[in-house]
RNA sequence: GGUGCCAUCGCCAAGUGGUAAGGCCGUAGCCUGCAAAGCUACUAUCCCCAGUUCAAAUCUGGGUGGCACCUCCA
């Protein structure tokens, strides 16, 4: 397993800090909003991870957070008048419909910031106690970046006197621009949290350091984790802040491999709350079935930048209708237990720091393949076992074909539709045995007008939805 | 201004030193009552210039053109 580590820069072997076993934690989602493509992209990419270890015989241990304490959070319930809570679980609860949705799976440690503040409060006091946080006469605590000789080591970035974070972050209780807070303290009372060091509420980079730390860190290993992964754009501040905390608050580095995955775009640009150009997973998946969205945004890989169009998905889409028409040639069939050289092909690309691509090349040459001994030779029965089976290994690692085929073909087609169309495709049945093919022909047209496409096969006549 | 990434067929997209995968689209053919699906065949020398090398899309230098981060952000 090769991996590229966006702080390195460059592909390395995957070797686990223990034996057989992986820990993994990613950046997840802020609950006070829809998720969006990007987010999407993100989670697949992690998803398509921890299956590829797997199947690389890795215990993989995989903690993904939900950010449920966010000034944004917070506005938004001020602004509806709506307890915080309420909030947060209906966009948690969202967010699990829709990654559901798109074929990834639940992490294996989902911890939320409101139930890991003991875990930031210990941090920061190690901070402090050490030297590494200080706190203002606000009551604020702050990350003192100076404390820390290794700091911007991650990003690689340089300091200079016109640093932005000063911009943002201009309390002048601060003793350098580029620290950061762990604890904002908030004096109103309502939305904030209470802690050793007043009420308020923690940073955002604070509970990551925390979760991984409470959740995944082993005392005697090097690093906190192996693999730490998030968007493109987390490198800095967040991964170098957690680091910082990590780093200075333990005996070890954060992770020993980290992995950025790239951006989604629209029409070229990026796609941002503030740009309000966002495209939500739950519009797409009213047009499209999550499992399109699953391999056109899987298709590329995870380190581009993925410029997102419907045309591209439209072509995805027909890449993916060809693993389930072959599925559907073979339907019913029970895949044997074989490994084909073609499966260990594919998890050797995509042990390769996940080269989609190759591993979709591949497919697409099993497929045809696969057609091509079932138009000639249809009768093989142990071809058709293997077949299956290679269906089911790229089910399994990739999440591809995973529903019955002749569902997928209609998605979207509600139960009056279809039952139309079975009637007039009875009819045209019994016009094509009576070799009345100008009646056949006017309902296919006839059919065909409902957005489908119509298969006349040697098991009967399918229809599917264009 | 600082830092970093990228530039491969009409479109999407692998390949990172040994002579260009795959998909979409297109064309021709097989199959079909005709279609659809499926199958077969055909289509690029890798942004520009210079250099290193027996050999470069792949390394180095210089251009040009995109993009991202530096502020909450997947």
């Amino acid at each position: 397993m090769y991996i590229f580590d966006s702080v390195k820069k460059e592909k390395r072997e995957f070797i686990p800090l223990q034996e057989g076993k992986v820990s993994l934690y990613v950046c997840g989602p802020t609950v006070y909003d829809d998720a969006h493509l990007g987010h999407a992209k993100s989670a697949l990419v992690f998803d398509l991870l921890t299956r590829v270890l797997s199947a690389n015989a890795l215990d993989v241990t995989y903690a993904r957070n939900i950010t449920d304490i966010d000034d944004k959070i917070i506005k938004k319930a001020i602004a509806q008048k709506k307890d915080i809570k309420d909030i947060t679980d209906f966009y948690t609860d969202a967010f699990h419909k829709e990654m559901s949705a798109i074929g990834v799976s639940r992490p294996d440690i989902e911890p939320k910031a409101t139930e890991s503040l003991n875990a930031m409060f210990e941090m920061m006091q190690k901070l402090i106690d050490s030297g590494h946080a200080y706190t203002t006469k606000d009551g604020d605590v702050y990350f003192d970046t100076a404390s820390d000789s290794e700091y911007l080591t991650l990003s690689k970035r340089v300091q200079d006197e016109d640093d932005r974070q000063e911009r943002v972050e201009s309390s002048s209780l601060k003793k350098n621009p580029a620290d950061f807070a762990m604890w904002k303290s908030v004096k109103d009372g309502s939305l904030t949290y209470d802690s050793p060091f007043g009420a308020g509420r923690p940073g955002w980079h604070l509970e990551c350091s925390a979760m991984i730390e409470k959740h995944l860190a082993k005392p005697d290993t090097a690093f906190a984790v192996d693999i730490h992964g998030g968007g493109a754009d987390l490198l800095f501040p967040h991964h170098e802040n957690e680091a910082a905390q990590t780093r200075c608050s333990s005996n070890h580095e954060l992770a020993n491999y980290w992995m950025h995955n790239g951006f989604v775009n629209i029409d070229g640009e990026k796609m941002s709350k503030s740009l309000g150009n966002s495209f939500f997973l739950k519009d797409a998946l009213k047009e499209y079935d999550g499992e399109v969205l699953r391999f056109y945004l899987l298709s590329t890989h995870y380190r581009s930048n993925f410029n997102f169009n419907t045309e591209d998905l439209a072509t995805a889409k027909k890449r993916l209708d060809k693993i389930y028409r072959l599925k559907k040639r073979l339907f019913g069939l029970a895949p044997n237990s074989d490994t084909t050289e073609f499966q260990t092909k594919l998890l050797e690309a995509l042990s390769d720091d996940m080269n989609v691509s190759t591993a979709l090349a591949l497919i697409d040459e099993m497929l045809s393949n696969a057609n091509e001994t079932l138009d000639t030779a249809g009768k093989h029965k142990a071809l058709k076992k293997e077949t299956i089976s290679n269906l089911a290994y790229i089910e399994k690692l990739l999440g591809f074909g995973v529903k019955n085929p002749f569902e997928y073909f209609q998605f979207g087609m509600d139960e009056e539709t279809k039952s139309a169309i079975a009637t007039l495709m009875e009819k045209r049945d019994t016009a094509k045995k009576e070799k009345n093919f100008e009646e056949s022909d006017r309902l296919r047209d006839e059919i065909l007008a409902f957005g489908v496409s119509l298969m006349d096969t040697p098991a009967g006549t399918f229809w599917e939805k264009v």
